[in-house]
DNA sequence: TAGATTGTTAATCGATTAACAATC
DNA sequence: TAGATTGTTAATCGATTAACAATC
């Protein structure tokens, strides 16, 4: 069952879709039409209908969507059906921060470890796991199956550290750090460069505009 | 001098062509052409050229641009040579994290207050900042000229909180409760959905597809 | 069956890229 | 001046929206 390429625009909308069918799943109710969620989400139901298409058919015509379903369906593509450990390279406010954020684990993302090169915060605890030296780093995500590194140290370290868990196995990499990663092809690198959000924020405060309903889900 | 209106997909990039025009800077690179920031930055040269040139001619035929005046030029787009004055409301890891993040301040955005609903965590220090009950943040906003509020509480609370956020004069907010705020037109939101950036990489890593280049910078 | 609503094709809109004349 | 490179128009590409036939 190859699946054609779906555009990144598709993507970055399925996490929303996810979290308005949770809500909906969790208020009991059990099916809706791309009307109705597109009343809820404010966007085009025409948007909705071809979005899911992608994935193949959703629904039935004449009935809409069985929200349960859907949701599911949903998360599998999202690969929120499997466990994916992760481990945080830096164990600033940041990185401690995501470190003690329970609802990843509920998704499938397991916090494995936490790595800084200040001796100080080695073995500081973060949830029940301890910060562990930089040293041991690329050993423990060959022996631990680490699938994601979360890069949340300053920029000046970011990529040689990408490079060495790129080495080392790393499939993905959630990058918190200032600058652009420059990996091999076939690793995933999502940036969530705060710095730069605010200063989208910064401009439209200016401009006073309003910018599109909903332009972004991570970053 | 009225400007035209800007797309968002331009302004998405403004921060990011304000970080490498920056490390150009302090390199001590005194102009550069399309051509090479292209190739630096890994967009074509021409919508660099249609990206600047909306905000008029920063260049000059035959020469190129000037690095220093053109980051002068987008930081002042982008509202970087104002002061914004903001607060935290929810002084969690997260919440607390932001406010010790020193970067802020150089771009002009000022750490004013934070808040708590936990009277445990009232009284902490934040920085140079104590974290206050939460029935003080609306006088707070009112009588300090704030402009933006950064939300790092649970969704359930995010929506009456924007809301009391905005009858007292915010101007902005940037959203990390994993919900969509509805606020008047004028007001601003940026949303920073971190499990919704998350999920996105965990597709990616599932397909092992390469997405675009750089898609997101806050996001 | 008739009504509702999808799946899907066609039309539109906007963003990106290419091309080149203007000009430093 | 000649060469380089912008500013800007035109062409292309992709994403969104509209329309409607298929079908539950």
């Amino acid at each position: 069952m190859e699946e054609k390429e779906i555009s990144q625009a598709v993507i970055g909308r399925l996490p929303r879709y996810f979290r308005y069918l949770g809500e909906l799943k969790d208020q009991g109710v059990e099916r809706i039409s791309s009307q109705d969620l597109s009343g809820l989400m404010k966007v085009t139901a025409s948007q909705i209908r071809q979005d899911f298409n992608n994935f193949g058919g959703f629904g039935q015509q004449g009935y809409g969507y069985n929200v349960e379903y859907l949701y599911n369906e949903i998360g599998k593509i999202l690969g929120l059906d499997r466990q994916h450990n992760f481990i945080i390279v830096g164990a600033g406010n940041l990185g401690r921060a995501l470190g003690n954020y329970l609802n990843f684990e509920r998704r499938g993302f397991i916090f494995r470890g936490i790595f800084d090169c200040n001796p100080e915060l080695v073995g500081m605890k973060v949830r029940d796991v301890s910060v562990m030296p930089m040293e041991e780093m690329e050993r423990f995500v060959r022996e631990n199956n680490i699938d994601i590194a979360v890069l949340t140290i300053p920029k000046t370290g970011a990529v040689p550290v990408a490079e060495k868990l790129v080495q080392n196995g790393i499939r993905a990499i959630w990058n918190f750090a200032h600058v652009d990663l420059n990996v091999p092809e076939g690793i995933q690198v999502e940036n969530v460069h705060l710095s730069d959000s605010l200063m989208k924020l910064s401009y439209n405060i200016r401009r006073g505009q309003k910018p599109e309903e909903f332009e972004d889900g991570g970053t």
